[in-house]
DNA sequence: TTGTCTATTGGTCGCACATCCAATAACGTG
DNA sequence: CACGTTATTGGATGTGCGACCAATAGACAA
């Protein structure tokens, strides 16, 4: 009795294997990281030999740009939910901070910072990079307009203010993989203070920020 | 007659030869980033079989280490000169700035971004980014506090501002490998923005960012 | 049932890499 | 000049990778 072999082939159709490949790719990417998809990896993964991957994605680059795509645009959709004008912009930006300080948000500060190198040597990646980086700036963009909107906001340029936003947030995912014991309680805050005072908020209107936490 | 060919060995003295190698090697990681760093490369670059940087450095991510370490010291030596107590920290604090935000920086952002992103994967490196973390912080600590002694800053903890400065210029050169155009000036002049409010200056003190450059 | 299409397999090829080791030739010392 | 130390070479080994391709077997239609 052979329990290990399987030769039976489950055949699918193009779009549903497709979309399963890139969603293993994207799930590897955000727990190990972009140069930990291979061919060979995405195969095990699903169970399949290293050959379909390589029929559905020739060129290898084309899936780990495809993967972080998928990934980047998955968590924005849960850090800045559609449709979700119910409550209050302050309280929705309040949330989006509260989940992109905390330890959560490691994984996908890391992969960020994984694309943003890796985007150096492999120009379709680079192409995504950009892409993602309009969709999540026009996200937070959006989310302050509609705070000045209903008057909860105050600022001369949301779309600066959001941009100033992420380049903080990139500035302090920046050390997602080193040590960041001992960050004082001032630069944890940078995001909620810089927010606060561009959006002429008082002081903790948006929650406080997470304290530092360790690897 | 062979004029490619030159058997002829040249044999240096280890310390002579070791310096050597990093100095080749963290050249490399400036110019090209610290995955090119390979034997073969480095070995090639100094007309040396490959054996030999494996003789001095038997294992890899040592070499790569020592060579962060190397190009990251050499480049902080530049932008923050010791024994500058000369010129007037307001000066010595808009050079650093200056420099930072120029395009001449981009090779060091992304050396930053590189070793940021590997040292998920190569304990080695991650010792040396905490290290040079350290040094970039507490030189540019000292410098504020120069400045605060000397009356020119005013500041409640010249280490907090440095790291939040820190944090901003990471986040700046977090795009080092991406399109940059069209940013707006109050996103080029963070850094400018918020070491002349949390330092006491009046705005301008510090001059003017560079403009958006393309790649 | 038979036949066609194509998703999937199994295998090969070449490349670049780190690592290891015995042989060799510079160089300083005697 | 002869000798021993050792910096340096040349080559071998094994690994993991992307890319490529002919053969195979599911699924579906005629």
């Amino acid at each position: 009795m052979s329990s290990s072999v399987q030769p039976k082939r489950v055949r699918k159709n193009p779009e549903a294997r497709r979309a399963e490949i890139v969603a293993t790719a994207a799930r590897i990417a955000l727990a190990e990281g972009l140069e930990c998809i291979t061919m060979r990896r995405v195969a095990e993964e699903l169970d399949v030999r290293p050959g379909l991957i390589s029929h559905y994605f020739p060129v290898a680059e084309e899936l780990v740009a495809e993967a972080f795509g998928a990934a980047a645009s998955g968590e924005l959709a849960e850090l800045l939910p559609e449709a979700d004008t119910a409550l209050p912009a302050v309280r929705r930006l309040a949330r989006f901070l509260e989940r992109t300080g905390g330890p959560r948000y490691d994984e996908l500060s890391r992969l960020w910072l994984n694309a943003r190198h890796l985007s150096r040597f492999r120009p379709a990646l680079r192409e995504r990079v950009g892409q993602q980086e309009a969709l999540w700036r026009d996200g937070l963009t959006a989310l302050l307009r509609e705070g000045v909107a209903s008057g909860e906001f105050r600022t001369s340029d949301p779309h600066v203010t959001a941009i100033q936003l992420l380049v903080v947030l990139d500035g302090l995912g920046a050390h997602a993989n080193t040590d960041r014991t001992g960050r004082p309680g001032a630069v944890t805050g940078m995001a909620h203070a810089l927010a606060e005072r561009e959006l002429g908020l008082p002081a903790g209107a948006l929650g406080t920020p997470h304290p530092p936490h360790h690897r």
